[in-house]
DNA sequence: GTGATGACGCAGT
DNA sequence: GACTGCGCCATCA
């Protein structure tokens, strides 16, 4: 994917990979930065991204609760959990972000 | 061409 | 406070 109707995809990568290491960040504030009207685009967008765009760091994205919704679509169900820990990021029952809402980055902070 | 589905979130009950 | 239903856009069968 590169050419046709450059989508809002490429929009989504951009801002994951925005997302400072350590931190984390979820569908619901990269659809309000980028005004998709549906987080559920977001997360079809991502699973772009853990097919074919190892660069962009989607582990850090997750949703509203702070769970790993999309660690399924990772390479192993545990990859995305392992990553968050080797950025300092706990993880509980291995499918929630310990301190979510301390580490939760949003897009639109980075615009002040 | 139509119907079902998907890594979600919000409003209403 | 918890649960249910709807919406959003694109892809696949």
């Amino acid at each position: 994917m590169k050419n046709k109707d450059a989508t809002y995809i490429e929009d989504v990568m951009a801002v994951t990979r925005f997302v400072p290491r350590g931190r984390v960040t979820t569908y619901g504030a990269i659809a309000t930065y980028l005004h998709l009207g549906s987080p559920r685009m977001v997360g079809w967008a991502l699973r772009l991204c853990g097919t074919g765009y190892h660069d962009v760091p989607a582990h850090r994205v997750v949703n509203s609760k702070g769970f790993l919704s999309g660690r399924n679509q990772f390479a192993t169900p545990t990859l995305m959990q392992e990553r968050l820990e080797s950025e300092g990021i706990a993880i509980l029952n291995g499918e929630q972000v310990a301190d979510f809402k301390q580490l939760l980055w949003e897009p639109l902070a980075s615009l002040e």
